[in-house]
DNA sequence: CCACACTATTGACAAATTGCAAATAGTATA
DNA sequence: TATACTATTTGCAATTTGTCAATAGTGTGG
């Protein structure tokens, strides 16, 4: 969190200097990807299969033109199954159209629809907040 | 998260249908406020903190203001200790005009301005991408 | 045809974060 | 002096996330 954006580390809190409650590959403090844009993760797998069915390759294709690559494969895949275990999706197997082994292919269900606009509702509701810090500042920079 | 904050659970993944991975107090699908707004209290703090030195349990009261109550203290004292850790912040106690227990007084450090600008420039990318992701559902909605 | 690269998904485990409850304590007030 | 409010700390269980490795099908060059 807090990273720059460059992997670089001119910072303080970067890849080194991290000596927060835990130490390992650590988020928080050396995660190379903000974690509030982990959580957008799952609006926006619901976003993207409202408009087209999926499977989860690519959707991690999508994700990257959020310019949110760089996250797991198994994270998406993972999400995916929770979905699908409380009805947000629904899967079937395509064995035809693909460049590889079958693939499951994703849609989105009535239940998935309902909270996508949730999503969108909470998300918005995320925006203001976001911009309400950033007026915080904004204003003392004045 | 995806809350329609009215703690009511008319949507489907409320408190009751959640069966994901965990069963417990579960957070991804049963949370009391959205996840993403978690994350958020981290710069908050340090955005409040530029204006004001402050202790824990008024930072507690300003979150609220932004409408990210309903936190529990431990959360926020624990980054409070871990942002002085690495340096983010120092603390001095204050004796004097409390009423209460002494109480331990944050200020913001130059390393913690220098994490804060870098929030606030990964809190406008995010944001951006939130703002694509609600296109992606308006789009289709036209 | 064999190695290799790319497509695709799954499972398990370690590491990290969060929620909650309880302990501790000082001050104010009725 | 009981009660309410202010204030902070600690520990642990529950949950989430990261990473690695396993598995496998397809297409291509040599």
């Amino acid at each position: 969190m807090f990273d720059d954006g460059q992997g670089s580390d001119q910072g303080g809190i970067g890849r080194g200097g991290g000596r927060g409650r835990g130490r390992g590959r650590g988020r928080r403090w050396m995660g190379d990807y903000s974690l509030v844009d982990v959580r957008l993760i799952e609006p926006a797998l619901l976003a993207f299969l409202r408009s087209e069915d999926l499977h989860g390759y690519g959707l991690l294709e999508k994700l990257e033109s959020l310019g949110l690559g760089s996250i797991n494969p198994s994270v998406i895949y993972r999400i995916l199954r929770d979905y699908e275990e409380i009805g947000l999706v629904c899967s079937d197997w395509d064995k035809e159209s693909t460049q590889g082994p079958p693939r499951r292919v994703y849609a989105l269900t009535e239940g998935g629809e309902a909270a996508l606009t949730r999503a969108i509702r909470s998300l918005k509701e995320t925006a203001k907040r976001i911009n309400q810090i950033i007026a915080l500042v904004d204003e003392l920079n004045e």
